[in-house]
RNA sequence: GCCCGGGUAGCUCAGUCGGUAGAGCAGAGGAUUGAAAAUCCUCGUGUCGGUGGUUCGAUUCCGCCCCCGGGCA
């Protein structure tokens, strides 16, 4: 695990090429097909010599959560190692990395219809009141939620609307089951941000140089995306999408674009920094790979 | 050279009828259970361009100087 532009990917294809290991995407972007530039997703040549499981599973049309990561993931690992290999999780999305360690409540699924009329509620009467709504059938869950937080009280509101039971009541079940592996849990975390900083300038200019831009307009010109999708909200998408509908020129385009992957970066550690019983590799230091290789040979023997 | 408009937080700018100043963005920290690359919370002292003057007190008024726009020559 590790922020993005910490080197994860280059990491793990040094990985496979000494150990037994099958590469599992941890990547809430790169499942979708189509999403590749601004993705910062292994090209087919790399994908050749070290193949991804998880990525381009999905059409930028459609919806992804945490619980069918998990069931995925589960699938995945247990084929890995059914023919002998060991599964090396890769990637950024840290509730992913979390869901699949702890499990998840036994919540009902997302509901297009019942999100679509909150939606209109909400439009009509304002997030407030939609909070007060939700602190009438689950003070609990309003007590925790910030007022301010549209997209965790319509989840909330949504799964009281669709089971008739509280989200609070819901978590305070045990979630489901631990993992039947053992875990070796390595984080990516370059020691000064600066320099993480500067990366990503680097790399978002150069996804840019790639044409980034031509490929949103690619996804654009389908006629079926827009900006309310997830796809369509990833870090650089976003940006360019909004940038092709002239709400903005393009340096300060590219300015939100760099930005808004630090603030992905930022929010990446912070969840990092709550890890437990993970170790921390620094990517800036000399031969980080050759240290993360040694202990994960350690660690497996 | 002259005239006009600017020079205030990293950036864009507001403001102070004279009592040393505040927004947005950026940044930092945090939250995070089917959208998570999402969504949200908290955090604002900076020679108010420089220098002299007036004043109990100047970032604010006045003089001079410097810099950046625009106009006239």
């Amino acid at each position: 695990m590790g922020p993005t532009a910490s080197g994860k990917t280059d990491l793990a294809v040094r990985l496979v090429e000494y150990l037994s290991f099958e590469i599992i995407s941890v990547d809430s972007a790169m499942i979708y097909r189509g999403l590749d530039i601004g993705t910062a997703k292994p090209d087919t040549a790399l994908l050749a010599k070290a193949p991804h499981r998880l990525i381009d599973i999905l059409d930028p049309a459609e919806s992804y959560s945490a619980a069918d990561f998990r069931t995925d993931a589960l699938r995945e690992m247990a084929e890995i190692t059914a023919q002998g290999r060991i599964p090396l999780l890769v990637g950024g999305t840290m509730l992913y990395f979390r869901a699949l360690q702890y499990g998840l409540s036994d919540l009902p699924g997302a509901d297009a219809e019942v999100r679509a009329a909150l939606e209109q509620t909400a439009r009509a009467q304002g997030w407030q009141a939609m909070h007060a709504r939700l602190a009438a059938v689950d003070p609990v869950a309003a007590a925790r939620i910030h007022p301010n937080d549209p997209q965790r009280i319509q989840r909330a509101l949504e799964v009281y609307e669709i089971s008739g039971r509280p989200l609070s009541a819901w978590f305070s079940e045990q979630p489901s089951s631990q993992l039947p592996y053992r875990i070796i849990k390595i984080a990516l975390v370059p020691g000064e941000r600066q320099i993480l900083h500067e990366r990503i300038a680097r790399r978002f200019e150069l996804m840019l140089e790639l044409s980034l831009i031509d490929e949103v307009q690619r996804l654009r010109q389908r006629g079926d995306l827009n900006l309310s999708l997830p796809s369509m909200r990833a870090v650089g998408y976003r940006q360019v999408w909004e940038y092709l509908d002239g709400k903005f020129d393009y340096n300060v385009m590219k300015d939100k674009g760099i930005a808004a992957t630090r603030q992905l970066a930022k929010r990446q550690i912070t969840w990092i920094r709550s890890e437990t019983g993970v170790t921390w590799i620094d990517p800036l230091l000399p031969q980080f790979s050759d240290r993360a290789l040694k202990f994960l040979e350690d660690a497996l023997n």
